[in-house]
RNA sequence: UGGGGUGUCGCCAAGCGGUAAGGCACGGGAUUUUGAUUCCCGCAUUCGUAGGUUCGAAUCCUGCCACCCCAGCCA
């Protein structure tokens, strides 16, 4: 058999296993899910397992389920498997089957009658505090429950009393029966089902008992012929559960295996549901696709590129050592993509005017839409000599190696002609309100420079009157400082993170609304704006752009 | 003082007994009508630490040290 070439761990230990024989029965095909629960928005952190499982997948030619994990009817609802779906097809991921945990109800019902019947299960009265009581500590072996020597038969009937509704919430739970003295606390006869009269978006009413994570996942990966169930760390500890459950299951092999790896960690990005959901709840962002927000919506609003989001994935890569990305590597990825990709146009946040007194009519002056591309084709620009530029771009007290305008000093206006300027209006504020500039005709973009006309600089301009008002919101970064902020996190909130501007652009930037990126030529570094419906308002990129 | 993991450059990360890949960041230089891009060049005599095995170790063995995870009827 040709084994593909492997690029991490798992894969690895897939190849092995192809090598051992290990999936020969089912035709050597690769199974692998990606199962979120319901019950709140995908992140980047999402993206990087969605990456390594789908990334499976593709690489074996296997097959991927998207899995709703949806065992918990308290906290689960239709909008987020909607979200959740419009989040991946976003991304590009092409899954084979959308399916649900809810849907294996029955089945899962019945395995656990069959552990019951195996005597490996037993219905407990105990309450949840005695539970927690007796689960003992982590150095202490817990206390076995009276209720663990319950026949066969009253267990069977028991929990099919419990399943018909006989009992309040609470007041019994299914457990298997391992070891209350196992140093793995996860194996001190974990619950399987609890009673919750609480009724489940997919399945309504019909049921009041529900399975436990613990139990429900590895026995729908083993339903659905999952071979690989990859999930992050945390549930290493879980991994000799997931096998006995598993194992006794009475489900067809191969049975699926549990590699673990290390979740994604960004500096200066939030990523848990409750800080997320915090963050929206308290009103500091416009919603859960708020620019800002590390959520696959927020960075599609951002105007990331899905591409720049895969590319960056596979840069950190998988392993299982904890790591903490450095933000400055996402950014990266998307400068790179978007350097590569967007069509470039001009934009002034701040706007200066700049009157050129030697200049009369209008021209066209034509632009490159990208630059990196041979045929990413023109547009052309009106040009008047009247023109607003960054405030950023003139300094009135310009500091040394400073290369932009001046008092007496040139630039060139990007694409256009190199200018002098001969005189400032100051305003009432003692800041610059317009600079009165000469222009030089035959330093038209293009043409051979004349060597006696120089400009060290280029800066960008937007034509006063063919340019077009637009307000920008210009985002920061959420947190100063800090990974986690816990519960004074609010306190460390840059309350500044949100700025409008009143600025100018070309209009060019409003012909299609999304995912186009400006550049602002002074200082080299790409901005993206995600175009919202209203067409004078652009969404800048956030900070992290800056240098 | 239980168990399960992890420790390779500032940050990720290859490496799987034959003499430390790559990316990000950073520094230097060249080209440039974006202080961007592109392009060169530099950036771990050393792999948590102390020993041992070996002709040879980041890789094998032993002991220490540090950090992470686990005591939800959450996932």
């Amino acid at each position: 058999m040709k084994l593909p070439e492997a690029n991490n761990f798992i894969e690895q230990i897939i190849n092995e296993e192809l090598e051992a024989g290990k999936f020969e029965s089912v035709g050597n095909k690769i199974q692998v899910r990606f199962p979120p629960e319901p019950n709140g928005y995908l992140h980047i952190g999402h993206i990087k397992a969605m990456c390594i499982n789908f990334g499976v997948k593709d690489k074996y030619n296997g097959k991927l389920n998207l899995r709703m994990d949806d065992t918990n009817p308290a906290k689960e609802d239709y909008e987020y498997v909607n979200s959740i779906v419009e989040a991946v097809k976003w991304l590009g991921f092409e899954y084979d089957k959308l399916v649900f945990a809810s849907d294996y109800y029955d089945k899962l019902y019945e395995i656990a009658e069959k552990y019951i019947l195996d005597g490996v299960a037993y219905v407990c009265d105990l309450s949840a505090e005695e539970i927690t009581a007796t689960r003992g500590t982590l150095t202490e072996a817990g206390k076995e429950s009276p209720y663990r020597n319950r026949s066969v038969e009253e267990n069977l009937k028991l929990f099919r009393e419990m399943k018909a509704g006989k009992y309040p919430d609470g007041a019994k739970v299914l457990r298997a029966k391992i070891d209350m003295a196992s140093p793995n606390i996860n194996m001190r006869d974990p619950i399987i089902y609890r009673i919750a009269h609480v009724p489940h978006y997919r399945t309504g009413d019909k049921w009041c008992i529900y399975p436990m994570y613990d139990f429900a996942h590895p026995v729908s990966d083993a339903i659905e012929g999952i071979t690989h169930s990859l999930c992050s760390l945390e549930f290493e500890n879980h991994r000799p559960l997931y096998n006995w459950f598993v194992e006794r299951s009475g489900l067809p092999k191969p049975l699926p295996r549990q590699i673990e790896f290390a979740r994604l960690n960004i500096t200066n990005m939030l990523m848990s549901k409750r800080y997320l959901k915090k963050l929206v709840d308290e009103g500091f962002v416009r919603g859960w696709d708020d620019p800002r927000m590390p959520t696959v919506m927020g960075l599609k609003k951002r105007g990331v590129p899905p591409e720049a989001l895969k590319k960056f994935c596979a840069d950190v890569g998988v392993a299982k050592a904890y790591s903490v990305v450095n933000q400055a590597q996402l950014d990266s990825c998307i400068r790179d993509n978007l350097n590569e990709n967007a069509e470039r146009a001009m934009a002034v946040l701040n706007p200066l005017k700049l009157t050129i007194t030697n200049y009369v009519g209008e021209e066209n002056l034509s632009f490159e839409k990208n630059p990196l591309k041979q045929d990413g084709g023109e547009r052309d620009i009106k040009f008047t000599g009247s023109v607003y530029i960054e405030r950023d771009d003139f300094s009135l007290n310009p500091p040394p190696k400073y290369k932009r305008l001046c008092k007496g000093g040139t630039v060139r206006l990007k694409s256009a002609y190199i200018v002098r300027c001969d005189e400032v209006k100051i305003g009432a504020d003692g800041e610059a309100e317009e600079l009165f500039c000469t222009y030089f005709p035959e330093t038209r973009s293009g043409s051979a420079q004349p060597s006696e006309i120089k400009a060290k600089g280029v800066i960008q301009w937007v034509d006063a009157k063919y340019g077009v008002d637009a307000e920008y919101r210009q985002y920061k970064p959420l947190l100063k400082d800090e990974q986690y902020p816990d519960q004074d996190y609010a306190e460390r909130l840059d309350t500044e993170s949100e700025k409008i501007f009143y600025g100018k652009a070309e209009p060019y930037l409003f012909e299609n609304g999304e995912g186009k990126a400006y550049q602002l030529i002074r200082c080299g570094y790409y901005k993206s704006f995600a175009g919202e419906k209203v067409l004078s308002e652009i969404v800048s990129l956030k900070d992290s752009f800056n240098k």
